[in-house]
DNA sequence: AGGATAGCTTTACACTGTGTCAAGTGAAAA
DNA sequence: TTTTCACTTGACACAGTGTAAAGCTATCCT
């Protein structure tokens, strides 16, 4: 799972095969099908990894403990968007092999839906405090915040667009803050 | 092209493959090879082709027309938000294939590089009225529209949301404009 | 009418990458 | 000393792309 975490994080979204994954785990490739029953089990698998070793749990917890709605918003968009170039490598290979492949779907949508509850969490709070624009009902405004912490986001941004990743959470707290905090006057 | 164009719309980013293409062509898989070199120039071709069939130009002649910034931002915004779901499946399909095709993340780039000018020239127009947010340097605003009116974007919100495309671009104009356009009040 | 040409078809094959299978090896555990 | 574990080696089936060559047929040209 390292070898692949490697492999996706220096090329991401291109397609390592067996071969190659093996190659740098030193290992046969046949080797790899004794763990994993194909392709994209190893990938899911070096996904869930990845949550272990960075405690995703542990890092959303934060966002949780924050007091007001709008702060929490900010710990969140903060925590969710330091967490994406850390997983971009191997997610991104996850999102692409969700278009051909069933299981992959499955893992990329299981994925999204957990972030979407980190969204969703956030909004409620906001909403509870009388922080939410009146623009927005809870489910748009989940949808549109979700939208904005995508990955294809992140990666328009910051690859395409050449913006730091301090720029990126930057801008990103401003717009969602922008969008989605009733603005007092 | 207009087989592969109805294989990709009817499932988008699945891989459609050249002997699926041919049956639905009523011709032999040897014959597509007898009008494109491979599949990925077949599919840079029906992309080509839809262009011209929805003589993409002309539509966003009109945004170039609008008087003020403000509403050439609008019509901008109306015009490539209307054009997403029309070239989706093939688009989707291209934008997948860049990730371990040369030539297809060519001529995705191409295409995006396209879109962006739409979204720097908007942005100008809005700063020659002096209509742009003070927040924003031009070259942000553009990134920041262009990631807005991503086809990601796009998908998130209509297809993953269950957004209807009305409210995908209703909600887009209103988004833009609190961003970008400088609040005067 | 007769030959050239355009636009196919049919058949076969090389190549790449995934996944399966079976037999064998070597070191550590029991 | 035997069993078990974690691998290796080598072979193969299968799918899909792209190449190659020979043949077929309607239409155009003169």
């Amino acid at each position: 799972m390292r070898a692949t975490w490697e492999m996706l994080d220096s090329n991401p979204g291109v397609a390592a095969r067996m071969s190659d994954i093996a190659k740098k785990a030193n290992v046969s490739r046949q080797a790899l099908y004794l763990h994993f029953p194909n392709r994209t089990e190893l990938f899911i698998a070096t996904t869930k990894y990845q949550d272990e070793v960075f405690n995703v749990d542990n890092m959303l917890a934060t966002s949780r403990a924050a007091s007001s709605g709008q702060q929490r918003l900010d710990a969140f968009v903060e925590a969710w968007g330091s967490y994406i170039p850390k997983i971009y490598g191997v997610a991104k290979t996850l999102m692409l092999m969700q278009a051909t492949d069933v299981e992959a779907a499955a893992a990329w949508d299981t994925r999204m839906r957990d972030m979407r509850e980190g969204c969703e969490a956030a909004v409620f709070a906001l909403s509870r405090d009388g922080q939410l624009s009146n623009t927005y009902t809870e489910k748009q405004a989940t949808d549109v915040l979700w939208s904005l912490l995508s990955i294809s986001t992140w990666e328009t941004l910051t690859i395409a667009s050449h913006w730091s990743q301090d720029a990126y959470l930057a801008r990103i707290k401003q717009i969602t803050k922008t969008l989605l905090v009733a603005q007092s006057e």
